[in-house]
DNA sequence: AAAATAAGTGAGTAATCACTCATTTAGATA
DNA sequence: TATCTAAATGAGTGATTACTCACTTATTTT
């Protein structure tokens, strides 16, 4: 009869909300938004199923609060590299920076990817917090370099849809296959990528 | 009572097969594979929902038919292009011909991409039936390159990974945001995507 | 200590969905 | 034309699920 008696531990909205959200992204980023039950949330949360919806509305908000405060988070990095002066060092920085970010949260980009597709709110969340100012900050380095002229002259958006497409995939490709993934460190890859990325695969003296 | 009545036209069974199929597709692209009902595939095929269980036995077998023939169709048209010889040339040809594969078949891969987080059927045949056969194509042309001192001696799995992202992302990138896509046609993608990957974002003679 | 407030609970509910099967229909065959 | 067969149908079913609400438990206030 008291078999089943849940340990009620005291801890604050905040830290109870938190839970949801670590056991809500685990259980989406595993079977997708429509493939997650509240029911599991609840349980990997340690939370009784009726919790969740004191703390969020429905299951969609739940879905928007696990993607939100990653994507701002995602902005405050950048700043500091901003001293950084001849564009090719910025490039690498930036690069290894944003590899570190999608290594640490790869669960969380690959969800992100997977439900823009199906949700206008996340690919409004995508733009609005990860896009826009990501453009805002790598835009003028972009300009700078091609007045110097130490770039080519290549359209903005286009360059950076394939740069965004090299570091996205990073992550993607080294969970769906990875055994296919041999490199151990983010420092390999990111210098890897930046090298194609600046000088391209061919010789420079050939 | 004679008001719901629905017209039964004559068809084989192989054409009911791809009515269903098409259906599917459209349906699964739309709303992922568990946010899709039979219900509405049914009707968007034309047909009533118990018939797609005479020609698939599950919803999943329905979802791994829809991505297998495409799947294998896409390596047909690659052996068209082994003739060419230079390096570069064989690379913008095979790089402009998976890019309008890519755009025909958008739905299809970027349901791919998603639905294969969930399901080990859909990577293993994304594995067998894209990855495999495509290093088999293109590793003797990269290590040909090389050999040549064409290339620089990249590692070859990160440099592939580091390609398809660039093409997968060309097509994700356009669907999720349409207005910050400029390109009108494959070919400009195909030409911009090849410089860079060639050779670089930083000029040669900087 | 009693009362009031807030947070948590989980059985219950209405809706939805994949799948079944007894029946109907269309066309081939005799 | 009558009979047979395979394909198609759609109402029905059991399982699942997001969400509710009457109630319990813990904390704060008086």
């Amino acid at each position: 009869m008291s078999e089943n008696q849940r340990v009620r531990t005291k801890k604050t909205v905040e830290e109870r909300r938190q839970d949801i959200l670590e056991a809500a992204l685990k259980v989406f980023s595993e079977n997708g938004y429509k493939g997650a039950t509240t029911a599991e949330i609840a349980r990997q949360a340690g939370v009784a199923e009726g919790t969740i919806f004191r703390h969020f509305a429905t299951k969609k908000e739940l879905l928007t609060a696990v993607l939100e405060p990653k994507i701002v988070e995602s902005l405050i990095v950048l700043d500091q590299e901003k001293r950084e002066s001849s564009p090719e060092e910025f490039f690498r920085c930036f690069l290894k920076n944003r590899l570190e970010l999608m290594q640490e949260n790869a669960d969380l980009f690959r969800l992100m990817f997977a439900e823009a597709q199906y949700h206008s709110e996340v690919r409004e969340a995508m733009f609005h917090g990860i896009l826009g100012p990501g453009i805002g900050l790598i835009k003028p380095w972009f300009d700078k370099g091609i007045a110097q002229g130490v770039f080519k002259p290549l359209p903005f958006i286009p360059t950076m849809r394939s740069f965004m497409g090299m570091a996205m995939f990073y992550g993607v490709f080294g969970f769906l296959f990875p055994n296919l993934s041999p490199e151990k460190t983010v420092d390999e890859a990111a210098d890897h990528i930046a090298e194609l990325f600046l000088h391209g695969l061919v010789r420079a003296d050939s």
